[in-house]
DNA sequence: AGGATAGCCTGCGGGC
DNA sequence: TGCCCGCAGGCTATCC
């Protein structure tokens, strides 16, 4: 669902309905998108929100006494903010009201994604350890060295790699085709037989891919919009991603489709090796 | 032990 | 028109 650029979009969309708000009720509709205790005070009522802080595709809304809630939108998830009056759209599990009106909607038809409730700070942190480097706000050298470390030895495909969130935090199947073109990587070569050189310009591919995404508020093909119902214009943008069988936006040839770690890939045997 | 496979869910578009 | 199939932005548990 939303990778990186979309959930980052959705804190920024949020802060101004959330940061220095105080809580003041916690509905759950649907008790199986919480993962961990279902209590009102972990679901952070009561709380006032002091930063909502991301890590790839997680998002965190953190409380001012450092209650913490862990937001995944899975493939279908939404966080949608109104004034409260209008009817829930279907698919609506979680609903927060803060002390000035303000209704804050989980909407996940798929529920794929969920909500973790964590102790703190320290929870936090030990859950995003976990994840690889952030592969928009970490330098780029960085996200190279991950990928170089990663691919080392590995025989999976490229795209494989950058897909695996314990390697880099925020790639899913959008972005890390549109990085292997821009990189004129081939997405189907083995990881070990990447050349450094390719790892590093395949890192800067991956965070000129996000940094745009993120102006152009994200790609939205079905469900995506940000906290205010608003919709990201990077489709337009896709060179690969959606285009299989079209014309490769830098010379002209059929892009070609095939499927990498169960997820439809596209791209183009001219300009990727 | 890395890497490839189901499975979780709903909704939508295409083909018949 | 309507039904059935396949497919979709993610991740995990399980198996080889």
């Amino acid at each position: 669902m939303p990778e990186l650029p979309e959930v980052e979009h959705v804190r920024r969309s949020l802060l101004p309905h959330l940061l220095g708000e105080r809580i003041a009720a916690v509905l759950v509709r649907r008790a199986s998108v919480v993962k961990g205790p279902r209590t009102p005070k972990a679901l952070l009522a009561g709380a006032l929100i002091a930063r909502i802080d991301r890590r790839g595709k997680q998002m965190a809304l953190v409380a001012a006494d450092g209650r913490v809630l862990v937001i995944h939108l899975g493939m279908s998830g939404q966080v949608l903010c109104d004034d409260g009056v209008a009817t829930l759209p279907p698919h609506v599990h979680i609903v927060w009201t803060t002390q000035r009106g303000t209704r804050v909607l989980f909407r996940d038809p798929r529920r794929f994604g969920g909500v973790w409730p964590l102790a703190g700070l320290d929870a936090l942190q030990r859950r995003w350890v976990a994840l690889g480097p952030d592969g928009l706000d970490t330098p780029a050298s960085a996200v190279a060295t991950a990928l170089v470390e990663a691919c080392r030895g590995s025989r999976r495909a490229v795209k494989a790699a950058l897909l695996d969130q314990h390697v880099l935090a925020g790639v899913g199947n959008i972005y890390a085709d549109e990085a292997c073109f821009l990189a004129g990587i081939r997405p189907t070569r083995r990881a070990q037989r990447l050349k450094p050189g390719e790892a590093v310009g395949l890192a800067r591919a991956l965070r000129s891919v996000l940094a745009a995404a993120v102006a152009a508020g994200g790609s939205s093909l079905r469900d995506y919009v940000d906290a205010d119902g608003r919709a990201g214009e990077f489709v337009a943008q896709h060179a690969v991603y959606g285009r299989g069988g079209l014309a490769c936006v830098r010379c002209g040839g059929r892009l070609r489709q095939t499927v990498i770690a169960q997820r439809t890939t596209v791209f183009c045997p001219t300009c990727q090796r």
